[in-house]
DNA sequence: ACAAAAGTGTTAAATGTACACCCATGC
DNA sequence: GCATGGGTGTACATTTAACACTTTTGT
C-alpha cells in the first residue's frame, strides 16, 4: 500500500436502512431533511463518521440521534462510492441495515427536531441522493439473509406465536407459506423454546408463545448446524 | 443527514484479496511493503482512493499498479473502520475480493518495483495492519459465495474439464466430493456447454472440455433459477 | 500390458410439498 | 352457536448420498 498524508480525502458518512414489521407491512424509517440539498425530501438516517469512532459506532450514534432507536440489530451492508452521489462534493457512505421490533422500541420521532417516520417498504416517497439504491440493496440483503440466518427474530418481540414468525417470512419473502410445513420445518430445527404462555387479548383461541433460543442456536451452529428456511 | 464541510476526515483506502487456484492450493497475492510502518512485511495490495474515482475504480487501479493484474473478477467485501487499525492515523479501508485464473494472467511481479508473490492461503506469513482479518473475511466470503453463485469459474481458464471444477470446489470448501454426484449435479443445472475439444498433453485418457455459459445462466436466473452446489 | 484418470447408474434414505379437518376461545 | 384462527398427519414426489466397475489413452 502506498502511503501519503497529503491526498485530498473524500468525506465519509454512514446511512442506515432500518426495517420493522407492521401488522401487514414491512416498514422503513425515513427522516425528512431540513437542509439543502434535497431540503424537505425524505432520506435515510445517517451522518458523518468522526475520527474517534468506528463505523459501527457512528451508525449507532446517528441512529439514536436522529430516530431515538438504540440497542437494535445493526449490520454493515455495502459502501457506496460513486463520484457524484452527492451534488456538492465527494462523499463516500458506508450503508448499514438494521432490524427492530416495532413494539419494543417506540420511536421518538425526532430527538434532534427532525421529522422521522415509518413508511411501507413497498411504497416509499422519492428519496434524496442515491438512497433508493441503498434501500434496494438493503431489501435484497434482508430477503436473502433471512433465509439462512436467524435474523428475522429481530423484527419480533421476544415472545411470539408461530403465526407471527410465518407472517414475517411471508412479508419479507413476498410469498405464501404452508402453515403445516412451516411449523414442521421451524420446529424441527430445534432452536425455538415453547413457552408456558399464550397470547393475550385476542378474540379467538390464543396461540402458544415461543422464543428463539440463541444459546442453543450458537451451540448447534458450532457443531455444523445451518439455519435454513 | 447532517452536513458540514468542516469535519476532520478519515483517510480512505482500498485493499484487495486476490485468490487464484494452483494445482493443489488456493493462493493469495501479497506484496512486500517498502515503507514504514511494517516495512519489509507482507500486506494486501491496495492504496488511497482518489477524489475523482469510484471505489471499484480505485481497487482496479491499485491492483494493476501493484501486481499487473487487470480485467479480473472483483467484488466489494466489507469496509473496515477500527479506529487504530493503522498506527499513524485514522484510515478506513474498503476491502475487495478478487478471483483470477492463474494461467491466463501471469503476474508482472512488480510493475512499480514492489515485490509481489502468490502464497498458499493456508500458510500465509504475518501480515501488516489488520490484513489478516481482512483475509479471513475474504476467505469466508469465497467459501460461502462459491456455493450459490457461479463465481468459481473465474478461477479456471475458459475451457476446463469437469475434474478441474470439482477440484476447485474441493479446495475451496475443503472437503472431498463424490465424482458421480458432482457431475450429475453440475450438469443437471444446465449452465455448462460440452465442447468438441479435449485436454491436451496428458499422459492418460484426455477429458472432455466444458465452458460456463454465462448467457444461459443469466437467462435462467431471470426465470427464477438458483445456482447451488 | 499396464498405469492413470475418464466416464457412467442404481438404490435407499432424507427431505420437501401438497393438502383438509377438528379444536379452543371470545363474543 | 358461530366466527376466528390454532393446531395437527399422511402420502407422494424430489433430492441427496453412497457406492464400483469399464473405457480410453499414453507410455
Amino acid at each position: 500500500m502506498t502511503y501519503s498524508y497529503e491526498f485530498p480525502r473524500p468525506a465519509l458518512t454512514v446511512d442506515i436502512v432500518v426495517f420493522a414489521l407492521d401488522e401487514d407491512d414491512l416498514k422503513v424509517m425515513l427522516i425528512q431533511r431540513d437542509l439543502e440539498p434535497f431540503a424537505g425530501q425524505w432520506a435515510l438516517p445517517g451522518g458523518f463518521v468522526r475520527l474517534d469512532e468506528t463505523l459501527d459506532a457512528a451508525a449507532r450514534r446517528e441512529l439514536e440521534e436522529e430516530t431515538g432507536l438504540k440497542g437494535i440489530f445493526l449490520e454493515q451492508l455495502y459502501t457506496f462510492g460513486e463520484v457524484d452521489r452527492d451534488p456538492r462534493e465527494r462523499i463516500v457512505t458506508v450503508a448499514y441495515f438494521a432490524l427492530v421490533n416495532l413494539e419494543g422500541h417506540k420511536v421518538q420521532a425526532s430527538t434532534d427536531a427532525r421529522n422521522a417516520a415509518w413508511f411501507a417498504a413497498g411504497d416509499l416517497p422519492a428519496l434524496a441522493f442515491d438512497h433508493e439504491r441503498i434501500f434496494d440493496a438493503a431489501l435484497d440483503r434482508l430477503r436473502s439473509k433471512v433465509r439462512y440466518q436467524p435474523i428475522g427474530f429481530e423484527l419480533l418481540p421476544p415472545k411470539f406465536p408461530l403465526r407471527s414468525l410465518q407472517h414475517l417470512y411471508e412479508v419479507v419473502l413476498d410469498r405464501e407459506l404452508d402453515k403445516r410445513n412451516f411449523r414442521k420445518k421451524i420446529l424441527s430445527m430445534d432452536v425455538l423454546v415453547e413457552l408456558d404462555e399464550i397470547e393475550k387479548d385476542v378474540s379467538h383461541r390464543a396461540a402458544r408463545l415461543y422464543r428463539f433460543d440463541k444459546k442453543k442456536y450458537d451451540r448447534k451452529t458450532r457443531k455444523g448446524f445451518n439455519f435454513e428456511l
